[in-house]
DNA sequence: CCAAAAGTGTTTGGATTACACCCATGA
DNA sequence: TCATGGGTGTAATCCAAACACTTTTGG
């Protein structure tokens, strides 16, 4: 409601979650279908208002809570904010949206309205919700590349052909496992857990398992060029 | 979703710029001085209030037009969102942050209150801006090795060592002039303009003056690793 | 002719891709 | 022993940093 005090009317303050995770071979988000309009059976983020006693980032982990177990989420950033004056009809809503990711080794419990769709074939959504899922696969995207984000997308342990599976998945393309074992090795980030998993029925070598050695975000590959004199890489 | 008859209380939304530019050899940051409380004194990045009608970065652009002649910010991006619940005393704002970006050659008319600021040692600044200006710095950085955001800090046209002093100060380390050319010609960026510049009174061999072949921004060297399969750099 | 500044040639090291080949297992 | 999938060796390519050397000017 209006404040007399204030000159301009109320902004309202939302946040909304792109939560990605790998199932089956693909990389998806998670979305809900609205019951009620506006955008009645659209398929929304989720998110919610802003409480007076949170920042954007202690309120999606909160709103997330709502859809999925929030320990389950791995990695929370902020991706941009979203304010065009009529990104939603009626009173009007600025969006901080953030990219969160779930590895695939987890299956949540979601509400009976929430599921988990493809990026690559999204189905009709709300208002710009859209341009901020596909915003959040090109940030995972390029954090791939020159970060250690790919904990974040994995299980605890893991052989490097799944992890292959889950790198494949996300950027969109075939990645070799050699070469993606050899660039995650050479940065540190992959150590062995010392086990091996047992072939399938088909035969084949056991495949050495695994781990992440670091379990928070970091960037692996600064400076790719224009490095500061006497620091080879 | 925002639902408008939620009874919160008001929650303020303003834009603030950390505006960057390299005067004399150093990283400097546009900053005024604030009157009065809260934090009298203290220097802030310009902005203010978002209006009804505009998202952000038109908010933030106008907003700049009170400090310099907007015509003559080359770049502005989205930095982050600054929410912490105690930010700022007594109502509660919550700030969308920009890197805006002013060419080297420009000397905007400045109101009697602001001045730039040397990035690496600031004045006491008010709520969370030094933060906000670190974080420009650090933006600004990271992109001058895999984007063609040069163009935003350079004159029109430049010498190839012009532009090394810029990223030098920039960067806060020294460039190598040679490869810098040849990193920025490899990736196509740079253009010969034809003419030359002639040499001080000291002497010296006349300077081939380049200009950049685009003037907004675009990411030159993606996919560092992990690059789909058959795409040499 | 010398000093100064700009520009080019070349070497070296490193990183990444691609691909051939070897290893360990189930049947 | 063979098929299968995992893992290692290695060559080819490319990039960037470093540095020596050449070019072009003013005095």
């Amino acid at each position: 409601m209006a404040d007399a005090t204030t000159a301009t009317a109320p902004i309202h303050h939302e946040v909304l979650a792109a939560v990605l995770q790998v199932r089956q071979g693909t990389l998806r988000v998670l979305l809900w279908q609205r019951a009620m309009e506006p955008h009645a059976h659209r398929w929304s983020l989720p998110g919610g208002l802003l409480r007076m006693d949170e920042d954007v980032e202690t309120s999606i982990r909160r709103q997330l809570a709502e859809k999925v177990d929030v320990r389950q989420v791995s990695h929370v950033e902020q991706l941009a904010v979203f304010s065009a004056p009529d990104r939603t009809p009626g009173a009007r809503v600025i969006a901080s949206a953030f990219l969160c990711l779930v590895p695939s080794h987890l299956d949540p419990e979601l509400p009976g309205d929430t599921e988990w769709h493809q990026l690559e074939s999204l189905p009709d959504t709300a208002f710009d919700h859209r341009a901020i899922a596909v915003r959040a696969r090109d940030r995972l995207r390029a954090k791939l590349s020159y970060t250690n984000i790919g904990f974040a997308l994995a299980p605890p342990a893991f052989t490097i052909s799944a992890l292959r599976e889950l790198y494949s998945a996300a950027l969109g393309y075939r990645v070799s496992a050699t070469n993606l074992q050899r660039v995650l090795s050479r940065r540190g980030l992959l150590e062995p857990t010392g086990r091996t998993t047992r072939p399938g029925r088909a035969g084949g070598r056991p495949a050495a398992e695994f781990r992440f050695a670091d379990a928070s975000m970091a960037v692996t590959d600064a400076f790719a060029v224009l490095k500061p004199p006497g620091q080879q890489r």
